[in-house]
DNA sequence: TTTTTTAGTCAATTTAGCTTACTATTTAAT
DNA sequence: ATTAAATAGTAAGCTAAATTGACTAAAAAA
């Protein structure tokens, strides 16, 4: 426990608040590079840097199998209610990143998938991350990177 | 990069899914830790159990120094406009965690300051980052632990 | 065949934050 | 000293994300 002479620093530097911060600041550099890929289509990479397309729908390009999967599974899966991830999927929709088709085995379910859009999109995503990670380990050095990355697997997954 | 066959679980595991992950459970484990501090005035643990003290009200907790500050210094420091402050500071207040006093040097500013059971819940907000932090050392080794907090603070701070 | 569960949507509400606009006061400039 | 510009705080209204509750249609279980 600090002393109250370092109270204000610490309460900044406190491994939760440093969990925070690393995690916005990978974020947003994830979401930067994803803006300037060229190779994205043009739309898409306005979206990101208008702000339009953001974090929240990265929860479905984050929990969306490949080979698809229900809106309700799709939102357990992301951890919010059917409702919220039905509005995101409404968007992603209308972006053309993902579609809603029928499920052939189940007249009340529909199939989210990506589009092909949507896989170029998530192969953005896939190269932003790595970009990021790269950034991370040479701020840090590959050694320290690695015990961070396995550390925070057994603590967080 | 990862391959196809392993493209979703790369997506729960990479850096940046950790660092939420991780932040996540990290802030879970704090508010928990209040939620059942038995030192902490019942009505002020209730408060957290049910939900109506959470995260944002830690960024006044974690933002106003021990000599108090004025609204706008604070809401700098936490990175949020005044108007948002404002209403954190009003729900603070009604709980009796902070207080509004006229600066005397200034009469259009006021102070925001601890009140004393503000300072108890600052007390133990200390401890229960403490308690998390003591978990996390627990789970990965002092050694492993020591290399994040550096490491994240070198990314991050 | 009836009952219960499940998938998805609609509507209304909550919440945290923002922008714009305003008053009162202080500081700077003539 | 007086006026102009900047600053502290509040108020009103808006937006975006996510919630709860109520509902329809279809499937599964009894």
């Amino acid at each position: 426990m600090p002393e109250i002479a370092s109270e204000d620093r610490w309460r900044q530097t406190h491994l939760g608040r440093l969990l925070t911060l690393a995690s916005q600041r990978f974020d947003a550099r994830v979401l930067s590079a994803m803006a300037h890929n060229d190779e994205l289509a043009l739309a898409l990479a306005n979206l990101v840097a208008r702000g339009k397309l953001t974090a929240s729908h990265i929860q479905i390009t984050r929990h969306l199998p490949l080979a698809g999967c229900s809106l309700t599974e799709l939102a357990a899966r992301a951890g919010v209610t059917k409702q919220a991830m039905g509005k995101l999927a409404d968007q992603c929709a209308a972006w053309d990143l993902i579609r809603r088709t029928p499920d052939p085995r189940d007249a009340r379910a529909i199939r989210i998938v990506f589009t092909p859009t949507g896989v170029q999109w998530l192969a953005a995503y896939r190269q932003a991350v790595h970009q990021a990670e790269v950034e991370f380990d040479q701020a840090l050095g590959a050694d320290v990177a690695t015990v961070i990355h396995l550390g925070l697997e057994a603590y967080a997954a």
